[in-house]
DNA sequence: GTCTATATAATGATAGAC
DNA sequence: GTCTATCATTATATAGAC
């Protein structure tokens, strides 16, 4: 993990944005409190990024890199178990996903385009089945949901649902919810099986 | 149901401010658009709210009341099957969980105080399960994410889901998704009774 | 690349007349 | 209760120096 020193100012100005824009979304952030907390001139964000469009493009464009490298690296190149990797994705995914979360209530049609295509993805999965789009299109949503309500769910839970051990407990629970007739017995066997792997891993690991 | 033009000023600027605020948030609305739409001046807005802040106050307050009313109505008086319940529901209801859903992102305490007594109704159900706090909060967020990303289910099924068919088609879906082992198999067919009641119904009704 | 200073626009809040 | 006019504040955008 390389510190923040090392970062030029721009990616530093960006970082601090998605975390702004998630918070507080794209209305209610303002430039300054990114510039001061970016430990930048206002004007720097200006003329780096044009105006606070083109920062929350370079936002947007940001998290779906982040994403598409994330399924590159962890399922077409089968790095799901790799420990770097997971340590990687377990530093990173928490803000990419409230920031995406947040972007889709703000209404970003970037955000949305990766709504859609998971959407896409989850009715392949389902294809044949009847309604296969509504049953992915509300599975899609009520997934996302749990990112977009982060808040409330930690607080309901007790903790913060990013941590490790919350996003173990999370998934678990989501494996009770879901029927095994909807998504098939086997696959969610392979994810329990892969859940208690992480949890598992993560705890040898915090020794 | 009566005409707009019945309404006070009052009343119609909240019923506007509502509508303002669940589209985008409190830091998106302004008080400007939401007089022109309402058809009044800025400053009657102000007089009758005070400020942004009392405006949003009565939002909130307006949406417990009708939650509150509807349950005691809908669930203690048992008038579920009322015709004229149903249709008054109908066209309320999908305004009232528009704003709930955006109020929950936009942080409203009073939305959030809403959030965890549905969990913890929620829970009470659960009780005696294992880790039924979490499997409460973890399955209301993702009830409540359907209502917070409407916009986008919609896109994805392709229409309006406040329409009272989309309604049928995301409560059908949602009782395929969701475990029999989970809520109990008597209460998924009670609700799936319940949901033809209420197509066929509709249905009749619609000729 | 980075900063300071300034201009411009939008928005919420206030005051006072009718 | 309702409006118009004005003020004050905040935020974004621009210009130009270093």
């Amino acid at each position: 993990m390389r510190p923040v020193e090392d970062l030029t100012a721009k990616a530093r100005i960006r970082d601090t944005a998605l975390r702004h824009f998630a918070e507080h979304g794209v209305k209610g952030a303002t430039l300054r409190a990114i510039a001061d907390d970016a430990g930048v001139s206002l004007g720097l964000v200006q003329h780096h990024f044009g105006a606070k469009e083109g920062l929350r493009d370079a936002c947007d464009a940001y998290v779906v890199a982040y994403i598409k490298q994330e399924v590159e690296e962890g399922i077409d190149k089968g790095r799901l178990d790799d420990p770097s990797f997971v340590e990687q994705t377990r530093l990173g995914s928490p803000l990419v996903l409230r920031y995406l979360g947040r972007a889709l209530v703000d209404g970003s049609p970037t955000a949305a385009g990766v709504y859609d295509e998971l959407v896409a993805v989850t009715e392949r999965f389902l294809a044949g089945r009847d309604d296969a789009r509504g049953h992915a299109a509300v599975f899609t949503t009520m997934q996302l949901g749990i990112y977009v309500l982060h808040e409330h769910l930690s607080r309901a839970l007790g903790t913060d649902m990013f941590t490790p051990e919350t996003m173990s407990r999370v998934g678990s629970v989501l494996l009770n919810i879901v029927s095994p007739e909807f998504v098939g017995p086997d696959l969610i066997d392979r994810a329990r099986s892969g859940l208690d792997r992480y949890t598992a891993g993560r705890e040898a690991q915090d020794d």
